[in-house]
DNA sequence: TATGAATGAGCGTTCATTCAT
DNA sequence: TATGAATGAACGCTCATTCAT
């Protein structure tokens, strides 16, 4: 993840006690965005990584560069992800599909916010990563549309729709339960991939209608509170 | 929606103005914790509904009260489509979870709390109607099974699980383009449904596991501040 | 002063205990800015005027708000004592001149922000006020030229700079000697307006660079911080 | 100024650096002093100075040191002003009071905290200086008084109030026209100094009443945050 | 009954000050 | 020595909740 990673161009590198602090607050505030909302108190962040609520706002001068920073981390997970199953698409276009998504889920905890909704963000980095997030499954889905092993209707929005939908968590369920749930959800939907029985799907949004909310981009951030 | 429904037994009739008003606060809560959690300011919710924040407090004594109010409108609203779709059952039983799950992204708006996460509750009338709704969707998949027109392993509880993945709001977009990404995305779910090609899913969590977090009665219930 | 009057159109009356709570807040805030500049914790001013720093939110939504007031409220008090010193113009402009300058050294209390400064307002009230001290202060100089018993080079904007110099508090004396040592600086002063023996003063600022700083209308308002 | 002057008795030579950074801070204090009271954020001092905060609290262990300093080297310019004056007291006692009181104007910028209110301070060289002060304005008068140049019942202590006046900022102006506003005023009190046409002016306050308040040392300090 | 008003408690954020490098 | 980092405490402001009208 890009966000722990210290020494890039252009910023100082940490301290290292620096950067352990700052590592651990971003674990924190993954833990906390997912289980109780962006709205989540700050000092209930910093007291979960054990810090200083000051010692949290120096490393993020406010909420939103908290927030950005596990957008960040999260799409970077969700590119490579993405580019892992990319790889397969030559051999199986479906299981890729499936590789990619079950990853996902397998890392469910790492992805509250890029995939459940966290705030719009304008971060060149972020826009540049959903862009080759993209980039990499219409990879697969062009290669799985020339072997006639994928219905051809679906696109890398509908891919990233569903992502956003199996990752969200399943509040008050146990962990292993939930994703026992998406999992089994997932299961039906590959299957509904298949080319064969398929029913005519509604026209997806037009690329104009998604730009002017970036959802392409950003499949399904949100400003708001959420669980 | 029997919330708003006075004269209910055993609680005195409302007054035609004291009515109004506590509809006016049911559906601004509605509005509002869809699009900003139910950790929302109920003087927002008061100020939605036109009305002073201490006449809130009169028909709903705390937090929990409103919610939980919201929280038996939307299942009373997800029985009806359910019990809608189970008379198709007979005739076709793919139609009926389609006529199931359609009518509820159809009525999205409706459903904040229910099947997108509210806070558990224990309330009496709400178990009850959850488990009227798990008996709908039983009659719809035993015809389904019966007939050899839905995968048998599917169950109740997928359906559930389906219905408040694809009824959350997916943030940042238009409804009505959130909406045909939710519809699109339920076509290929259905088309999964078929009992051909099925690939072997996971076993479902038993349910002794689910029954303790509540989960068949309350799909995805959950505490927290959410959108 | 306009202040504390309640029932002024457009504006519903407060309920007797509220407004009576106004007039506090606005007490303690004058004492307070003039005490330790606009920048004193809000909560002290709260807890002067013995009510809940909410309270004092509920009348004033922000800091801004309150000075505003105390700022309005001051400029009344300085226009009724340049009034009441207009009507000794006819009889005795230099006279008139002392009437006016006491007047504001013996209200030196009430007049923290109008003349010692507070933040610069863009209230069309103020403007309004300014421009009315501005005319009476003007009427007492046309005379006094006419007859011969000011010098003629002073003007207006001399004497609200005067004001502004001699109400500033002298911390660290108490009141009584802070407006015995202002008053003995005004006898100098008045002594230097007769019409003998007069040095040629530097020009004055035109009145399009005071203009572009509201001095005319603001004598030496400020935003800062200030005792 | 002594404040930056290095090597004085008891305290070891500062290296170059370390000198360079304490001047930096000071200058950097005295404008932020003047603009922002003597509250103002000692990070931002630390910022202006170009030097770390660190620093600034290992050359002045606190706020108050740091405010003392400022303080002193104002003194040291009062002094050398009233000295320079006190020679024209021979020639002619008004003119030097002219010279005192301009000269003090035309060094505005660096006369914050003694003229325009500083915190009281104990310490005994800032004592001392303020008792050459009054010595050296007593030398002008008497010469006045002698001469019958000055009016005979203008004192030290009236000196100083005005130069405490007349030094203040105004605020929202710019330092031009500020400035010549002060000077306008100066030239009408300087009218006023002239023995013809004297009227009576109240009592002083009495020497004890003063020195209770540090009056005569301190014209005019305070504690508190001003601009 | 409905409302304006008041309050206490909580969270966001900043700052003075100290510590580790 | 100079600095990056960490901390605790203060203050601004908002909100849920209760009281008086």
């Amino acid at each position: 993840m890009t966000g722990s990673t210290p020494g890039r161009h252009g910023t100082p590198r940490l301290r290292a006690d620096a950067a352990r602090n700052r590592a651990q607050i971003l674990a924190a505030a993954r833990i906390a965005f997912r289980e109780s909302g962006t709205a989540v108190p700050l000092d209930e962040i910093a007291r979960r990584a054990g810090v200083n609520i000051a010692t949290l706002y120096r490393r993020f001068p406010d909420r939103d560069a908290l927030i950005t920073q596990v957008l960040l981390d999260g799409f970077t997970l969700v590119l490579d992800t993405a580019r892992t199953a990319a790889k397969q698409a030559q051999t199986d276009p479906l299981t890729a599909v499936e590789t990619f998504l079950q990853g996902l889920i397998d890392n469910r905890d790492l992805l509250s916010l890029p995939l459940i909704g966290g705030p719009m963000t304008n971060d060149p980095q972020a826009h540049e990563l959903q862009r080759e997030i993209a980039s990499a499954l219409e990879e697969i889905l062009t290669e799985g549309r020339a072997r006639q092993a994928l219905r051809p209707d679906v696109t890398a929005v509908d891919l990233i729709t569903t992502a956003a939908l199996i990752c969200r968590p399943l509040p008050h369920l146990p962990p292993q339960q939930a994703t026992a749930l998406a999992t089994r959800h997932l299961g039906v939907f590959l299957d509904g991939l298949r080319p064969e029985h398929t029913r005519t799907l509604p026209p997806p949004p037009t690329h104009e209608e998604m730009a002017a909310h970036l959802v392409l981009e950003n499949g399904s951030a949100d400003t708001s509170t959420q669980p």
